[in-house]
DNA sequence: GAGTGGTCTAGACCACTCA
DNA sequence: GAGTGGTCTAGACCACTCA
């Protein structure tokens, strides 16, 4: 596996080893939620060492695609997982902190996707696709309202009856039933002025001011599979963000 | 060096280097901008490998207290270089990305802390401390309009001629000036409704919606040294945020 | 007690910077 | 060419999990 080139295009074997080990996971050779081999397996499949092996896991794992366990192993990163229910969930109350969360699906129709939610998801204006709208409630009060968007040919079969399965849980839905893991996301947010929608929806006036988020959702290789647009309430909850 | 403990309260080598180069940080051994001795000094130093001091410098790096540069050496970070001149600062313009960003301060004055403020800043309430007034212009559009409250016990001496000689860079102000430099920030967001300062410093009428930023700074130790309020004209820039 | 990930070492060599 | 950080190895031992 020793490969020295002279300067151009330097490639390090730990990256090489990354990218082996993130197509193993791509295609599915270990699932979510289960054990990848042991470092020293690797290292002896890969021909390389442990310490190469461990620090191509480590980059793995900084980016949760990978969760170590000392003494028992190292894991396929899921959804699924009882602690990481809503893990890109940022809305938090004003006081207090722990509350009940839960997820109330309104409806799901299949409908084409608009214009922007197409560009956003790299598909063709007009591309078949999926609207899900659902409101989430903190200790029994509404708090975000949202509109989800999924390219139909990723997810095939989407129903209201299978979200149900899966307690409204997207993330856990699109892993467990797709085979299709949200790595990370990256959101715009905004203020604005709430619509009719939202005011059905949320415990709001028209015109009262709502945190808008727009959000695009990727899995593997940087690849859009989800469009969500929030609408949330602000008036005791807020977005809670931490840098560096 | 080696110090080895049987089981309760291990504290791996690696560690305890961290707090060392830490506490040579924080005392000011090598000031923002230096170069820290190289590795190989450093671990005759402590007297542990290279490996060792490599680990525990990758951690400070990945928190952004020191920067690497292959060839040249690992550097104490800095918010006064070039490439860091709004190392927070998330608002872009919908469209388009790239745009001229400036600060102009409308005042600095020294006022007691307000009970919350003096909260957050974890001071007695009503501590001295001192008021700044900024408004941030992209493009030659204002945009942000800020309140800034600082603790005058480790600000002393700020004045307004002092500000305008960094620019209205303040992080880098703070860092030049008082030695204190912000290695992380905690934000709440909220949507609310613009009241008369605001409108009166951003292109906007009462009432319309606006982003508001609840913004701590920390510095070392996790000891907050800044409590910052943002209001952000969203109509035509959003916030940006990547998770994960 | 066997197997896992976590730490640490000493040593080699490489890529890069700068004089 | 000297000095820096970056990669890689082989090997040792540790903390932890689980049967």
């Amino acid at each position: 596996m020793k490969i020295s080139m002279p300067s151009p295009a330097f490639q390090p074997l730990y990256r090489q080893i990354k990218e082996l080990i993130t197509q193993s996971l791509v295609s599915g050779e270990w699932g979510p939620g289960e054990p990848i081999p042991s470092e020293i397996e690797l290292a002896s499949r890969f021909s390389v060492s442990q310490g190469t092996v461990r620090k191509a896991i480590s980059d793995l794992a900084d980016a949760k695609m990978l969760v170590r366990q000392q003494g028992r192993g190292t894991f396929v990163a899921s959804h699924s997982e009882e602690r990481s229910k809503f893990p890109f969930f940022r809305i938090a109350p004003d006081v207090s902190s722990v509350q009940s969360l839960s997820a109330r699906l309104l409806d799901c129709r299949r409908e084409r996707l608009d214009a922007a939610s197409a560009r956003q998801l790299r598909r063709p204006v007009n591309a078949q696709g999926y609207l899900l709208r659902r409101v989430l409630d903190m200790s029994g009060i509404p708090v975000v309202y949202e509109e989800i968007r999924l390219p139909a040919g990723s997810f095939r079969g989407l129903s209201s009856n299978l979200i149900d399965r899966y307690h409204c849980m997207l993330y856990s839905m699109y892993e467990g039933a797709f085979g299709i893991r949200i790595l990370h996301v990256e959101e715009g947010l905004k203020a604005i002025s709430a619509a009719q929608v939202e005011t059905a929806h949320l415990d709001l006036s028209v015109g009262e001011p709502v945190l808008q988020l727009n959000r695009v959702s990727y899995t593997y290789d940087e690849k859009p599979v989800e469009v969500r647009r929030s609408f949330c309430n602000t008036r005791n909850h807020h977005y809670r963000n931490r840098i560096i």
